[in-house]
RNA sequence: GGUCCCAUAGCUCAGCUGGAUAGAGCACAGGUUUUCUAAACCUGCGGCCAUUGGUUCGAAUCCAAUUGGGAUCACCA
């Protein structure tokens, strides 16, 4: 029983005797007691005045002393108006920072002692490399998987490969026809880079075509649907549907330089996947599922042979499920890689899509039709919606050119924190000094991304993301290099238990508090699928140890005990940031 | 037009299920080094929490309307 369960139960003990009557448990919560007054935890007794018939100030009083008498860990208390600010006992600090200092990962769950949780992420197309956009997915979805794991469940990290389709014939055919065999090899252009850069070749002659035949005096409509390019790619399709060999192989070789080209990216961003799935593979199961619900009557036919459903009734339109040539849409492959996807995991307990919050209204549909055809996870499965990113001139638009691409952006990171580093004095020409200019480039980075709420859409600043002072993930890395760096000096000093009977000062109990603070963090973190709650909180941490380190000595301290104090509450501290800085997908360099 | 989301300091963001005088960082002005990493720490400056009404002991937080911004509503993906 943590402590804010048993000051409840004595709470409601309390106004039981006192009163007479039992207080709705729902209306006792708890907070921490503002700094300008003395107590630790704070009690609001206003809702209790109505059973107590009382003062406020009264009231307050009576429960407080009865939770003095009675609950050895409420030493002291005091009352403001309607406020009844406890003190807690310092033995009762000391006992809890003893036992999580004797946690090898305080605050984790026991591994696998939870549900099992599918997180999917990135899922790019195959025909664009890959860009900042995507940068907050990425991070986003691998943070919220290490999270959940943090919190004792099994996770499957996945991706959806968007492999097939109109879109990838285009840069196929732009590079049969203008490629002159070209490579990766021979170019020396990362894979995904050399087909996007076929999608926008496709793209350029697409366009004048269209233009030319607007001149000749054919509608615009109708001249996207005739130009030359686009009919020819149209066919490739259809040869891709038949399996063509031919086809096929340049399909393949085409996707796997995409991949090699993505896992670099993956790489340099440091997060990975557990399984992948195919669009190529998964949409003829979409196809099948949607006409099974068609025999059931869960969907119709319209005039064409389409499919459709009605949501009508749950404030939604009727969607389209198959096209009246038969063949499927990205609904249809949605609902047959979800299908796919529990038959692949059985017991798996819910899926979380880490898809941008543009397609709020598809995971509505999606998770609604999985539920009309009977599956009952549907209900388990979350849409992680997450807010654009925007850039300082405005949106980001591919067709404007005014993307930022994911690579450039992490090597132009790496570079400024290199830069930096050299201004300040700290650099050095090592490979070791190279990995630690491209921990903290992609730390800022990272950080400057994670620690807002996902669900806001954000701002993407590049030459505040590349700040390393303030509230920023290298301040957070120093703290803790800092941290390590104390630590390595104190290397022949034993380490032990506490004495309960030390006195502390209050920076140092307002660091224990915070500590205590940080399992409750990290649930709420896991519960509500935000890195942002974690990523503020370190940064507190980080901040309220500075000003610990700042203001007492500890290996420099004399007295023995009060040394060994401060030394276990630097280790503790060091061992929380590195911990949740891991979750965060970023590196705790042991020295800066 | 329907539906959904957002609005807090000059800028970027915190503010959990309603609680005490609304917090950080950046920027700006200044200060701290014979002592464990100054990528640090401290002080100052900065607010009608978009507006209006409601709910109640109490609202940045809940409800409604208004204004401004964004997303979405394809036999596109």
């Amino acid at each position: 029983m943590n402590l804010e369960e048993k000051l409840k139960s004595a709470v409601v003990e309390g106004i039981e005797k006192l009163y007479n009557q039992k207080p709705d448990e729902k209306r006792i919560n708890f907070q921490k007691t503002s700094k300008d007054f003395e107590g630790d935890i704070t009690i609001v007794v206003f809702p209790f005045t109505g059973i107590s018939k009382k003062t406020p100030e009264q009231t307050a009083n009576d429960i407080g002393n009865f939770l003095k008498e009675n609950l050895a860990e409420v030493e002291s208390f005091n009352v403001v108006k309607g406020f009844l600010n406890l003190v807690i006992s310092s033995s009762f600090w000391i006992d809890f920072f003893n036992t999580a200092s004797a946690t090898e990962h305080f605050g984790f769950a026991t591994p696998n002692s939870g549900k099992t949780i599918m997180v999917e992420y990135a899922s790019p197309n195959t025909n664009k490399p890959l860009h900042l956009g995507h940068i907050r997915n990425i991070l986003l979805g691998y943070s919220v998987a290490e999270i959940l794991k943090a919190n004792g469940h099994k996770v499957l990290k996945v991706q959806v490969i968007n492999d097939r389709g109109i879109h990838i014939c285009k840069s196929m055919l732009a590079w049969q026809k203008w490629g002159n065999g070209e490579t990766p090899q021979t170019s020396g252009l990362k894979g995904d880079k050399l087909v996007g850069k076929y999608y926008v070749e496709f793209d350029k002659h697409y366009k004048s075509e269209i233009a030319e035949l607007v001149a000749k005096g054919i509608t615009k409509e109708d001249a996207e649907k005739q130009a030359p390019s686009m009919v020819e790619a149209q066919n490739m399709l259809l040869k891709w549907e038949a399996k063509d060999t031919d086809v096929y192989a340049l399909w393949e070789m085409m996707n796997s330089w995409v991949y090699a080209g993505f896992d670099v990216t993956y790489n340099s961003l440091g997060v990975d996947f557990d399984k992948l799935y195919y669009e190529s593979q998964t949409w003829l199961r979409g196809k099948d599922e949607v006409l099974k619900g068609l025999e059931q009557g869960i969907f119709y036919r319209k005039e064409g042979q389409s499919v459709w459903v009605d949501l009508t009734k749950e404030g939604l339109d009727e969607k389209v499920l198959l096209r009246s040539d038969g063949t499927a849409v990205y609904m249809t492959q949605d609902i047959g890689t979800a299908i796919l996807r529990y038959h692949d995991f059985p017991d798996l307990n819910g899926i979380v899509y880490t898809v941008a919050t543009e397609q709020d209204y598809h995971f509505k549909v999606l998770f609604l039709i999985l539920q009309k055809l009977g599956f009952e996870w549907a209900k388990n499965c979350y849409h992680l919606s997450y807010g654009m990113v925007d850039l300082p001139s405005g949106k980001m638009k591919s067709r404007e050119g005014t993307v930022v691409d994911a690579d450039d952006l992490m090597e132009e990171m790496i570079t400024t924190a290199k830069e930096i580093s050299l201004e300040k004095g700290k650099g050095e020409d090592s490979a070791e000094a190279e990995e630690l200019y491209r921990m903290i480039g992609m730390s800022a980075l990272k950080y400057f991304i994670l620690k807002v709420d996902p669900k806001k859409k954000m701002l993407f600043n590049p030459q505040e993301s590349i700040d390393i002072n303030g509230h920023t993930g290298p301040f957070i890395q120093y703290t803790h290099a800092r941290i390590k760096s104390l630590l390595r000096r104190a290397d022949s000093v034993s380490i032990s238990e506490v004495n309960t009977s030390l006195s502390m000062l209050p920076k140092e109990k307002e660091l224990i508090k915070l500590i205590y603070q940080f399992p409750a963090t990290l649930k709420e973190a896991g519960d509500g699928y935000s890195p942002a709650l974690l990523a503020n909180y370190i940064y507190e941490l980080a901040k309220e140890y500075n000003q610990f380190y700042h203001d007492f000595p500890v290996l420099k301290e004399e007295d023995k005990d009060k040394k060994n104090f401060r030394l276990q509450l630097t280790a503790l501290t060091g061992k929380i940031i590195k911990d949740s800085l891991r979750l965060l997908g970023i590196q705790a360099p042991e020295k800066m």
